[in-house]
RNA sequence: UGCCUGGUGGUGUAAUGGCAGCACAGGCGACUUUGACUCGCCUAGUCGUGGUUCGAAUCCACGCCGGGCAG
């Protein structure tokens, strides 16, 4: 329970269907020397716990700010250091909500762990004989939520079956809407509570602020990709990702053009940028690699059309997903990355990399960022953009 | 030193005697459990001093600054 009005509902619910349920608040992160923003983790402890006592269920606080310190945070850091652009909730939720979280909840007797995702699990089906040929299906589902406004499955890309196993979305089938009238009728203390934004556990602040705090300034140049005119001085490579705009400071003096980030030069700490034109270079790609692919159910190992989620809240596309040969290819990147050591355990097929064609080119795919894959509203795995 | 030419928000530019506008940049906000994108709102300017005029970015004089030609 995150002291929001999701997870409060999800109590609720689950308290409902007769569920022997406990309420746990994930300490995670406390701003520790009030660097950035101010504490607003208090207030949600104190609300969460109201709530789970307007329930009428047990609640306590868990620690786990060393392990989201050491899993996320560091992970975080890390890929900014190395120019990636890393994605710290889709991390967060397979490292420590269903991850340390999961074992301590199991340590303590408790058959699974359910969160406010608008996400849904579905019950195991008959076999299915897929069309690749791939086998039965088996196990368990991850399905859209029923909100397609709010749908947070895509953060739920890199969950393993064993995860999803012993997850539980109490309302991955209610609408948002139907969500607030729930806990405006149960009277819940957080029924109009402002959804909670910004990165998950650390609170309302802009990454821009946390990576000021934590991670040094290191200027380069900002050279134009074109001509490899010098336009200007950045004051990190940390603040830029593939494709934005905001922040780069220099005035296009042309009507209606604007620079975006097309890319970053290791070398000399170059911030490349260019013209906002489907054709400026690295902008948009129609085909992408990915890394670390990770699936819920039956690996995809043969070359298969299939729909994708370039990024949270953008619509599926089609795309046609074409494994590398070889099983238990080493991935790419250094062991040093969380996400890599993860995965490093157990199915081959997690180290696995693939050719990604888009039917139509897709902006600003930042190494770093998850691609998730679907077959309709389900979620079948993700990988990492190379 | 003489002549020519130009000077408008942070940047590039419109307005040629009649409400200084646009674009980009910047700020704030909306959206959003990641990074982005997007959307809305806003800040900010006539090089200076005088003069002509009902009225000056615009015309005149001088000055300052930047280009160019002449030397």
């Amino acid at each position: 329970m995150s002291g929001g009005v999701d997870s409060s509902v999800a109590a609720l619910l689950l308290k409902q269907q007769g569920h022997d349920v406990a309420g746990a608040y994930m300490k995670n992160w406390i701003n520790e020397d009030n660097v950035i923003g101010d504490c607003p983790w208090q207030r949600d402890i104190e609300d969460a716990r109201r709530v789970a006592e307007q329930i009428g269920i047990d609640f306590q606080v868990v620690n786990l700010m060393r392990d989201y310190r050491e899993r996320v945070v560091a992970y975080l850091l890390d890929g900014y250091a190395r120019g990636l652009t890393p994605n710290p909730d889709i991390m967060c939720n397979r490292e420590i909500k269903f991850g340390v979280f999961r074992a301590w909840a199991k340590d303590h007797g408790f058959a699974a762990v359910a969160t406010g995702h608008y996400a849904r699990r579905a019950e195991p089906q008959f076999h299915v004989i897929r069309e690749n040929g791939v086998g039965p299906e088996t196990g368990f589902s991850l399905l859209e939520g029923t909100d397609k406004n709010k749908d947070q499955s895509y953060f739920l890309a890199l969950l393993s079956q064993a995860q999803l196993a012993d997850a539980r979305f109490p309302i991955g089938d209610l609408t948002k809407p139907e969500l607030r009238a729930i806990a405006r009728d149960a009277g819940l203390a957080t029924a109009g509570k402002k959804d909670s934004q910004g990165i998950c556990f650390i609170g309302e602040v802009k990454m821009a602020d946390f990576l000021r705090a934590y991670v040094p300034d290191a200027p380069g140049p900002i050279v134009r990709a074109s001509d490899g005119c010098e336009l200007g001085t950045h004051r990190g490579l940390h603040f830029y990702t593939l494709g934005q705009r905001r922040n780069i400071g220099i005035p296009s003096n042309t009507d209606h053009e604007h620079y975006v980030v097309v890319g970053k030069r290791a070398a000399d700490r170059a911030l490349m940028v260019a013209f906002d034109h489907p054709d400026a270079p690295g902008l948009f790609q129609h085909e992408v690699r990915v890394h670390s692919l990770s699936w819920i159910g039956e690996p995809v190992l043969e070359p298969r059309p299939l729909e994708g989620r370039v990024r949270y809240r953008d619509p599926r596309i089609p795309l046609e997903f074409i494994p590398d040969a070889g099983r238990g290819l080493p991935t790419p990147p250094s062991p040093t990355d969380p996400a890599m050591a993860a995965a490093g355990s157990g199915d081959p097929a997690l180290h696995r990399t693939a050719l990604i064609r888009f039917r139509d080119p897709q902006r600003g795919l930042a190494s770093g960022q998850i691609l998730a894959f679907y077959d309709g509203e389900r979620l079948l795995g993700g990988g990492i953009y190379s």
